[in-house]
DNA sequence: CATAACGACCGAATTCCATTCAGCACCGCC
DNA sequence: GGCGGTGCTGAATGGAATTCGGTCGTTATG
């Protein structure tokens, strides 16, 4: 992938609904040709959808948190995420490195709520719970800055010395 | 905000570029009044805007980390997100209660670019650092399910018995 | 009760944009 | 040089976004 789709990327993800019009200035291009770079980058998957980004407490989901999960039984076999998937309370799941299997990032109500959320995830997965309260988010969504780099996942510094 | 509100949250969070001829047929309602509820969605902030969905393995950063950030000073005033804000690997920033003082969720491109960022970190912000690596996502940016509620943030259940 | 004011809706008109298509230029390859 | 592939442009078309005028129902007010 090369300087202009990261372009493309970049802007896209600061704004899902920038015209191809506005793309195509931005990036000097066509808009015929901008469009044919957006469709290829959504059949490759670089770009995997759009989404319209809420305010939760405008919504009623004002309490957000971090819920650490670990297998009560560490035998039995880890299928965590699908057995969690239907719990739509929750918007993320990564499984990470160190003493905790996952990290779920939740969405609730209430304090009430989040503790009812809490005794469904431990009896949906059988495992157990560490909770982080989100006091306040400062920021959230941002962009990144796609620096040069060639194909998927380069090094962006790479120390020669010489040549 | 009332049922067809949160209907037309819903859709946008799950694809931001719907079109106004859809969201219209999925509510109901004929073009004009979805256009006019969501530019009103828009202006009182409960969509806050819109944004690709990109695959971060495809765009050159496979490393996802969440760090968890403390004050070495504890008497110091507590700007922490305002001095991490130029890191733009730093994706979001959430104030939270516990042991650490802020959880961060960051994307490099690889293990190195990663330790460079902590550094940067810990200069910026005077903090220690404890990182926790993303091994893999098995989902993210799933939609809430906007449940039964009027205003901001209402309780989810209400009896009321007669009409 | 009349009526004014407001809010939400609809349908039509207009403008703009997404999408497609036919060509053209630039490779690399045989 | 001919050929196929790739990426671009500009024009054409269809569909969508946006605007506008008008209707209806509700509420406040005299």
């Amino acid at each position: 992938m090369e300087e202009i789709d990261r372009r493309i990327v970049t802007l896209l993800a600061r704004d899902g609904r920038m015209s191809f019009t506005d793309l195509a200035r931005e990036t000097g291009l066509s808009v015929s040709a901008v469009h044919q770079r957006v469709r290829r980058l959504e059949k490759r998957g670089v770009v995997r959808g759009y989404a319209a980004i809420i305010d939760h407490d405008a919504v009623g989901l004002p309490l957000t948190a971090f819920v650490s999960i670990k297998p009560i039984d560490p035998a039995a076999p880890d299928d965590a995420p699908e057995r969690l998937a239907h719990l739509s309370a929750i918007e993320a799941c990564h499984s990470v490195a160190g003493d905790e299997s996952y990290i779920l990032k939740v969405r609730v109500a209430s304090p009430v709520a989040l503790e009812d959320l809490l005794q469904q995830i431990r009896a949906s997965a059988n495992v157990s719970t560490r909770t982080t309260v989100v006091l306040s988010t400062p920021y959230e969504h941002r962009a990144p800055e796609l620096a040069p780099s060639e194909e998927a996942g380069e090094p962006e510094t790479r120390q020669d010395g010489i040549a």
